[in-house]
DNA sequence: CGGCAGGACTCCACCACATTTTAGA
DNA sequence: GATCTAAAATGTGGTGGAGTCCTGC
């Protein structure tokens, strides 16, 4: 990953597409994502503009920079500088084949800033993809909903206390603007998210919550002793307290309900829990995007659990709204969001030896991420005809088509 | 306890062909 | 050494089959 486009090599690299692991220019982000309705469902955002090779979750308005979560930690971590006090926009994501001027209405900053604004005009102008064959995130009525945006909000006036927050949140959703000083998002609707801190009681009080509190979903969680950091590298630790059934409780990691009370978070106070939430939108295909790779799956749990961490729930926004948001790296190569349990939730329910052979028998048959090397061959052999799995000539019978809506 | 059957699971070859790498002129 | 051309190698994903592991009898 780099500054330069991985797919043309010759455009400046905008944004970063986590399906595909790829930092890619406007033109060539749309030539990728419009081969099919598979790729079309790959989330992307900005690419950090320090780093060059990570997502952007925030842009700093005052430096006129989107910033991945590492380099604004880093970044406005300094109080004395006042780079702290820098307004802030939580980025998110996009996926589709959004036009220039739709672009633009989610990042409204792109065609402020010259160096992306000219590209993004000038390349996505000119662009020859034949884009009008239907997509499946088109409703009945028309509407695209394959552009599904979480658009960007204003983070106002966070101090670095605050910052554990956003660093969590800043891709969640938000459930009341007007408590969070958020303004709306341009050319968006309720999806536009930033989760405060605090009104957890109005949440629970909104019936928009209910959608989002479910349990018992088909969510399948990978490698989930690395999303929850070193101490289920070393599960003994945490088995001695015989607290890891308590923790998760949970009878099995696929599909279950992830719920823990009583331990402190980040500040030590609230309590929290975790609830799978069963991506509900009309773009929950894209969860193929979202597995599609480890790290996506990290995101989306992570995403969930970040959901909780505040104690809120809920809103217009369903998991499906956001999962494709991105996430606090932090919360993956951080400290696990908890601190060590209190002793009143010991579980008496289940034993040690149980954990043990889940965590073993997870970790069994985890998968490791496959790592694709040409984002264009993979794009290729995704659009390949096959019978049996085989790729077959051109022009022959064909008993399987990644694009059923081609018309030839 | 060993042997067997059956189910569940994992691993890998296969395919076409555009792209990338390598060799030679 | 630089450039061009041709040949060879590479890599991509879904499927089926072979092999392995586990469980119950």
């Amino acid at each position: 990953m780099g500054y330069i486009c991985e797919y043309c090599g010759e455009q400046r690299s905008i944004v970063y597409c986590r399906s595909d692991a790829a930092c890619l220019c406007l033109s060539c982000d749309r030539n990728v994502h419009s081969a099919n309705a598979l790729s079309q469902r790959h989330s992307r955002t900005l690419i950090c503009e320090r780093c060059n090779s990570q997502p952007a979750v925030v842009r700093c308005v005052e430096e006129r920079t989107s910033l991945c979560q590492n380099c604004d930690w880093s970044g406005h971590a300094s109080s004395s500088s006042g780079s702290s006090m820098h307004k802030r926009q939580a980025l998110s994501c996009y996926t589709g084949c959004p036009s220039a001027a739709e672009l633009s209405n989610i990042w409204s900053f792109l065609l402020d800033d010259p160096s992306i604004g000219d590209t993004c005009e000038q390349r996505m102008g000119s662009m020859s993809i034949n884009d009008n064959r239907p997509r499946d995130g088109q409703d009945t009525q028309g509407k695209d909903n394959s552009q599904n945006v979480c658009a960007a909000v204003e983070v106002n006036d966070m101090n670095i206390s605050e910052k554990s927050n956003l660093l969590v949140e800043s891709s969640m959703p938000t459930f009341d603007n007007k408590l969070h000083n958020v303004e709306p998002p341009i050319g968006s609707s309720s999806k536009g998210c930033y989760m405060g801190a605090k009104g957890s009681s109005l949440i629970e009080e909104d019936p928009y919550c209910d959608n989002l509190i479910m349990d018992a979903v088909d969510l399948s969680i990978e490698n989930y002793e690395e999303l929850f950091g070193d101490s289920l590298n070393y599960p003994d630790e945490l088995f001695e307290n015989e607290n890891l059934d308590s923790f998760f409780g949970m009878k099995d990691i696929k599909g279950a309900d992830y719920s823990y009370r009583g331990v402190n978070a980040a500040e030590g106070s609230s309590n929290w829990r975790v609830n799978t939430v069963q991506p509900t939108c009309s773009d929950a295909a894209s969860a193929d995007s979202m597995m599609s790779c480890k790290t996506d799956s990290i995101l989306y749990f992570a995403r969930q659990s970040s959901l909780s961490v505040s104690n809120q729930t809920g809103g217009e926004c369903s998991a499906g709204d956001h999962q494709d948001c991105g996430v606090s790296p932090m919360l993956l190569m951080g400290e696990p969001p908890w601190c060590p349990p209190c002793t009143e939730i010991s579980s008496t329910s289940t034993s040690r030896s149980n954990a043990v052979l889940r965590y073993k028998e997870k970790k069994k048959t985890r998968k490791f991420d496959k790592r694709v090397r040409y984002v264009s061959r993979k794009a290729r052999a995704d659009v390949r005809r096959r019978v049996k799995g085989r790729f077959i000539k051109a022009g022959d019978a064909y008993d399987y088509d990644p694009l059923p809506t081609r018309s030839y």
